[in-house]
DNA sequence: CGCCACTAGTTGAGGTTGTCAACTATACGG
DNA sequence: CCGTATAGTTGACAACCTCAACTAGTGGCG
């Protein structure tokens, strides 16, 4: 279905760079899940969620791109740990919110940091060269 | 374990949206996997192998950075689809060579044109910005 | 009101992933 | 030749993920 583009060999090259940095940073995502106690799938749905803003199951079946039924069995598991809770929506009560605890909040944070750890390759670069990535990749994402 | 190390907010901003980048192409690969009846693990798995050079089956399970017993299975779903082919190794009669059959190797083919697939993101950069993005990053992952 | 189509979430079946522990067969050093 | 180490498989078990079927609730429309 997807069909073959013409691309610059620069941009080929970089994005299979891009791709080197993501299988580099791979063992430290399933490092902290296990530190965690979390399986991989249930630290990327506790990451989903915003802690200000309680969201329905719905919500969060479509930002992880997959099925209602599976977003049930991750939350049970959150919710096992006391880091999720369900609470029933004022308007529609078909539709169960999903709050992340305080110490949900917590664990979330924990994640993030690592995630959002720079990973070596890019933090060694010169200080000029990071301003210029950024710079970049601001212009390609908007 | 993993401690917070300090980072220029640059790099920091760059590596985020390096994150986005990838969240992006998650459907692509996907679909991918689903079009040519493979699922996600067996796909990487076969995308690891080279058409060109048999590894033995462990070499495989540590380049998916995962258990030998997981790699028998992997491997199982591929061979019943005539993708790849144990072969007993002529030094060594403990290990099973990995070799990608004709068919393997064009299904291989067809997912690296999609994984290798430029984002738009990036594929709608300028000639000079890409070209900067290709160097930068090289002097990053060396 | 009363029907009907639609939506949120759960459940159960079925296939896959992934780990661990136990096992077989083979290699290799002393 | 014996002991230790390695490659790969198997089985048990927990989790993931999708699909189809189901329940409960919503909301439009006659």
């Amino acid at each position: 279905m997807t069909s073959s583009v013409k691309h610059s060999a620069a941009v080929q090259e970089a994005w299979s760079l891009v791709g080197r940095l993501f299988w580099q940073v791979r063992p430290r995502m399933l490092g902290v899940a296990a530190e965690l106690g979390l399986t991989p799938p249930q630290m990327f749905a506790l990451r989903a969620l915003d802690p200000e803003h309680p969201v329905p199951m719905r919500e969060l079946a479509v930002q992880l791109h997959c099925d209602s039924s599976n977003v049930t069995g991750l939350v049970d598991g959150l919710e096992a740990q006391g880091l999720v809770e369900r609470r029933p929506d004022e308007h529609d009560r078909r539709v169960r919110m999903l709050v992340v605890t305080e110490r949900g909040a917590q664990v979330r944070q924990r994640i993030n940091e690592v995630v959002e750890e720079v990973p070596p390759a890019l933090a060694s670069l010169s200080a000029g060269d990071q301003r210029a990535l950024r710079d970049i990749l601001r212009r390609a994402l908007g």
